[in-house]
RNA sequence: GCUGAUAUGGCGGAAUCGGCAGACGCGCAGGACUUAGAAUCCUGUUUCGCAAGAAGUAAGAGUUCAAGUCUCUUUAUCAGCACCA
């Protein structure tokens, strides 16, 4: 078959007859199916857009045959730094280059032939969506979940902008590996913190990997415990926060942050200098280094005492760098008897160990030890334990008006102005007398001008674009100035999603009476490296849209599923330092893309991915061909079947059999086992078809195996489906549903142990009871033979499998 | 260190509930067709053993008539987080 003019074919007719549209009329029977959109930093689909897209399309397509309304629309997340360090590097502009790779990739995915809804086609970096995204930054705004502060932020050097916490990876830019920085700036941010507890809660509801989901536990980092009240000599107070409050009375000191605002006023004089040094040592050390857990503790005495609320103790107070002043109060009491950090910073300093609990069964307590325990040197809390003594020492804190319980979480507020031109401008203007003013409604877009000098100086390159910067304030009037940052490209696909069902509207980013009825997602599938980002982003922007009002929903993604990643042939990541990228054009070129995404599904478990086989390829070609001869060979068969002997009962099991497990498979996205499915069917098939054969039993049989791989590989199916005489389309017929009647038999072949060794294998009629079964297995020979004279004391019978004697 | 996942033939990978381990495919071996090859079709293929049989799902224990699957311990690999008090 020449794949590629029928390829062309099939894409034409789809597209003619609107076959892949959305029925808006029929929203009731919506399934929304979405693939995250495409990056188009490179010009071509490589191997990942593939594995993404193409397995999720037959899903969709197998959805589509089942009778649902499947909404699968395509964008392109254009935003964003590559196109922009592309362009410093070239001179070519990044909306000229961005323009052009999507046009490539847009050639591509509907050569693909996966069944997008092109009609609600987005791109981020349009005027008519980042009106909107910006429109998103304004409602966060007025609801008080954008602000803008001085804080100390992640800086790229080599990049020239800020990151996210988010895009740190291991103390460096997760984009090009360059050591982050520390750098105080005024910035926006999102307050995602807000929804701390609710974006935690949320993931029980959610049908996602359980991976995914503790991913984002642990990035959110809830933690249950205690603020406690340490009183100076001062009359200032210093609050720490702790998880084990049950170790107040071994408290041995406490340390501050080098940057908590109380070091400055609370140093004694005679220890001012050794603290300063200290102080400005930490603020020169690099992420990486304080991040290290390897390295050694230090701090200072700063010459100040507190006292210890529960039991009076005068407690010495320490500066130290292993204290976080981002997380809780920046301040921690330490208990180095039962606290693995406090414990190396006493034997560091040499300082005093209190010990506090004691092991519960009488064992001896190694220091430092860190679990539960039973109290004791805690007057009268002695004896508690655990949680129970948490409890206690939680109420009587309060009681006494030094302490109370407390939730913390690890989450950070989300940073989302960025000093680089590719993205939407934030819509404020700066005004000397009235400040931070947003853009009013109806002023956006504020338009991204195109001749922009975007060579980086650690300025945003609009900055130093007159006719863009100057502008009236939108309150007072008076001449003003815009704020020269984008947005994080993560704020343009926080929402796309919502845009696809309306994506021409040019009154609202969305209807919401659209939107509530085809949202949730039904099905999300792409990469898991965005678990921390895009899918927590995301699912703070539908919370904080409900609560304005325009949602109805709680969470974005109902079901998410991550693809794996293939790799080369050689096992490692694709990469072009390392020679080993696999281009589908050559694959797709020689085998078309049925084969192609055939291929994909068959040779790998889709959540895990592996490395490229060029064999595996081979094999599906092979497969196919085997069936297009057996389409050929009944092609012109017009007799009907006659009734149904042996041969054709049996094969007619094998094909329900196929259907239902098929079914189950394609849910479950477990294609590989649905394409070992197809082809046992095809070799009962093959088994079948001799002389003897019925011609038009074998025609009805194989028309169902066409239906059934059609979501399989879409254009090829079209053809054979047409060859076999069907009515276009084929994607308009009903996938074959399994009749349960053809999968029983009359005998089924049991495997008989004897004490659980299985001896031999016995058919068995359906209808025969648990005796007479007892009864045949005992008269085989080999099994009296294993018995021997011992009496049989027990026969399990599992049905349709087994049976087990036990003696 | 914490969290989560994974570990099955020469290879990719199967195995709803605990119920015949190795589906399906690759590779390999043998055969048919062919002047020959390619393609195709058929048969075999976990290991040891001529065989009967025995062993076998990272290692070790346990529960069970029955464990790849459940429980405990250990090891290795991958991913994410990592001084979060």
């Amino acid at each position: 078959m020449d794949m590629k003019s029928v390829e062309k074919k099939w894409q034409t007719k789809w597209e003619k007859a609107k076959l892949n549209n959305f029925n808006k009329k029929d929203p009731d029977n919506k399934l929304y199916v979405l693939e995250m959109f495409s990056y188009p930093s490179g010009a071509k689909l490589h191997v990942g857009h593939w594995y993404n897209y193409g397995p999720t399309d037959s899903y969709a397509r197998f959805k589509k045959m089942q009778g649902k309304n499947v909404f699968q629309p395509m964008g392109f997340d254009a935003f964003g730094l590559p196109a922009e360090n592309f362009a410093i590097k070239s001179g070519i502009h990044p909306k000229d280059s961005t323009e052009k790779n999507i046009a490539t990739m847009e050639g591509q995915l509907k050569a693909m032939g996966a069944m997008f809804d092109w009609n609600a086609e987005i791109k981020t970096c349009e005027e008519d969506y980042y009106k909107w995204t910006q429109w998103m930054f304004l409602k966060l705004y007025e609801k008080g979940l954008a602000y803008r502060k001085e804080a100390p932020v992640n800086w790229c050097p080599s990049c020239q902008t800020v990151l996210a916490n988010e895009q740190v990876v291991d103390g460096a830019c997760e984009r090009c590996g360059t050591t982050v920085l520390r750098k105080n700036l005024t910035q926006w941010f999102f307050k995602i913190t807000e929804y701390a507890e609710e974006l935690l809660s949320g993931l029980d509801t959610l049908d996602w990997p359980e991976k995914t989901k503790s991913m984002q536990r642990n990035w959110i980092g809830k933690s249950t415990g205690c603020e406690i009240v340490f009183d100076c000599e001062s009359g200032d107070e210093i609050m720490v926060f702790t998880t084990r409050c049950d170790t107040v009375f071994g408290v041995d000191y406490v340390v501050l942050a080098p940057e908590h605002p109380l070091v400055e006023k609370l140093t004694a004089p005679e220890c001012k200098e050794a603290v300063d040094a200290y102080v400005l040592n930490a603020s020169k050390s690099n992420e990486i280094e304080r991040l290290s857990t390897t390295r050694e503790k230090t701090g200072v005495f700063i010459g100040a005492y507190c006292t210890n609320p529960v039991n009076g103790k005068k407690i010495p107070v320490y500066i130290g760098d292993y204290v976080l002043y981002s997380y809780g109060t920046g301040a921690v009491m330490a208990v180095a008897a039962h606290d693995e950090r406090d414990y190396a910073f006493s034997m560091k300093l040499g300082l005093p160990v209190t010990q506090v609990i004691t092991k519960k069964n009488g064992e001896e307590t190694v220091l430092p030890y860190c679990e539960d325990g039973i109290l004791i040197n805690s007057l009268q809390f002695d004896g508690l334990y655990g949680e129970e003594a948490r409890e206690a020492i939680a109420s009587y804190l309060t009681k006494i008006g030094k302490g109370s319980k407390k939730v913390n979480y690890r989450l950070r507020d989300w940073l989302v102005s960025r000093q680089r031109y590719w993205g939407a401008p934030i819509p404020v203007v700066h005004c000397p007398e009235c400040g931070a003013v947003p853009v009013s409604e109806k002023e956006l877009p504020v338009k991204l001008p195109y001749d922009v000098e975007f060579k980086p100086d650690g300025k945003s390159p609009l900055a130093k674009h007159d006719g863009f910067m100057h502008t009236k304030c939108p309150r007072c009037g008076k001449p003003a100035l815009r704020d020269p940052d984008t947005l994080d490209t993560f704020v343009c696909s926080s929402w796309y999603y919502l845009r696809y069902p309306d994506s021409k509207n040019d009154r609202m980013p969305f209807d919401p009476e659209i939107v509530n009825k085809m949202l949730p997602v039904d099905t999300y599938v792409g990469g898991a490296e965005h678990a921390c980002m895009h899918l927590l982003y995301a699912r703070f922007f539908t919370k904080a849209l409900r609560d304005m009002g325009y949602l109805s929903f709680d969470e974005p993604f109902r079901r998410l599923v991550h693809q794996g990643v293939i790799l080369g042939p050689d096992g490692n990541r694709m990469s072009k330092s390392k020679g080993n990228v696999i281009s589908p054009d050559t694959y797709v070129e020689t085998y078309g893309s049925d084969v192609f995404r055939l291929y994909l599904m068959f040779g790998f478990s889709y959540t895990e991915g592996g490395p490229w086989n060029d064999d595996g390829i081979k094999s599906i070609a092979k497969f196919t061909d085997r069936i297009e001869r057996l389409v050929q060979q009944v092609k012109d068969v017009t007799e009907q079947p006659k009734a149904l002997g042996a041969a054709e009962k049996e094969l007619s099991f094998v094909m329900h059999s196929s259907i239902k497990q098929i079914t189950r498979d394609l849910e479950n996205f477990s294609f590989n086992t649905a394409v070992a499915r197809l082809m046992e069917f095809v070799n009962a098939l093959y088994k079948y078809n001799t002389e003897t054969a019925d011609r038009g039993f074998l025609k009805e049989c194989v028309k169902t195996l066409v239906l059934l791989l059609a979501p399989f590989t879409p254009h090829m199916c079209e053809e054979f489906w047409e060859m076999l005489g069907g009515k276009f389309s084929i994607f308009n017929e009903r996938y074959p549903v399994c009749d349960e009647s053809a999968l029983i038999k009359d005998e089924i072949e049991y495997a008989v142990q004897v004490r659980a060794k299985t001896k031999c294998k016995v058919m068995i009629p359906t209808t025969a009871s648990d005796e007479e079964i007892e009864a045949l297995v005992k008269g085989i020979p080999a099994v009296a033979d294993a018995i021997g004279s011992n009496p049989v004391k027990k026969c399990i019978i599992v049905r349709g499998r087994l049976v087990n004697l036990i003696v």
